[in-house]
DNA sequence: AATAGAGTCAACCGCATTACA
DNA sequence: TTGTAATGCGGTTGACTCTAT
């Protein structure tokens, strides 16, 4: 035997909601407040799912949901509260006034992702593993050095020791061995670390990005097999909880 | 001007979690 | 303590819009 159904869904309304249904679906929020929306369709006198309800609330008629386009700073907020919180959008939502998890959700799948992909170049993913690791770096001019000497390997293990002379914690990175919970005990103690062994990490990776003129214009995908490669590496550091 | 493909986003679906009798 | 209902959430879909040809 199944799960009950939530609505019969002859009966229910389905698609876009019109301005009379929000009309209706306001009022009943404001009398009855965020609550019991399975009974709210009856009250309101809406032919609609309590579960629509809701999400339409929430996502939509809610007072203070800002619409409109995602700024550059909640867009770093953004890959910046991902690489904590992972797929984790009410939890990102929570820390972007007026934004939803949908909205978050939809911005992350349809815009950021493809630049991160697009951009995906292997001194990129070091600019993001280096804003979840807690790690610094001892000198700039070594990691130009190993990054340079690796950036057209093809062997995944040298990026292995790349990490490991970048003095990654040996907790940070989960072998296909490990269990997520591993993986999560790592999460914390980053999270929990300083800040400024991160702002020391960022500010060694951006002097050697401004001086060495090493950008975009430089690693920028240009074809298709480019972003596959960058799609592997970037996957690659994913697997390993590094980048995460 | 027509159209195909890409991008965007609201809404749906079903599983997970929480509340409560 | 347990079973059920209600709610929350993330993944996915599909309609609509935009852009390139």
């Amino acid at each position: 035997m199944g799960r009950k159904p939530c609505c019969n869904k002859e009966e229910v309304r389905r698609g876009a909601w019109t301005v009379e249904e929000d009309r209706l679906l306001a009022e009943s929020v404001a009398t009855h407040g965020e609550a019991k929306w399975r009974t709210l369709p009856l009250n309101a006198g809406l032919r609609r799912c309590g579960k629509s309800c809701r999400l339409r609330w929430f996502n939509y008629l809610k007072p203070g949901i800002k619409r409109g386009n995602i700024s550059v700073e909640e867009e770093d907020l953004i890959v910046e509260l991902h690489n904590k919180f992972g797929n984790k959008w009410s939890l990102i939502a929570n820390n972007l006034p007026g934004r939803t998890g949908n909205e978050i959700k939809n911005h992350w799948n349809t815009t950021i992702k493809r630049k991160l992909l697009n951009d995906g170049s292997k001194l990129n993913i070091m600019r993001k593993i280096k804003r979840s690791s807690p790690t610094t770096v001892n000198s700039s001019d070594d990691l130009l050095t190993k990054v340079s000497e690796k950036e057209n390997s093809t062997d995944h293990s040298i990026w292995a020791t790349l990490l490991q002379d970048l003095d990654l914690e040996p907790e940070n990175q989960m072998t296909s061995g490990e269990t997520s919970s591993t993986a999560s005990n790592a999460e914390s103690q980053r999270t929990s670390s300083p800040a400024t062994n991160n702002d020391s990490f960022l500010y060694d990776i951006d002097v050697i990005w401004d001086d060495h003129h090493i950008g975009n214009s430089t690693f920028y995908s240009k074809t298709d097999d480019d972003c596959e490669d960058n799609l592997e590496w970037f996957n690659w550091f994913n697997f390993n909880g590094v980048s995460k």
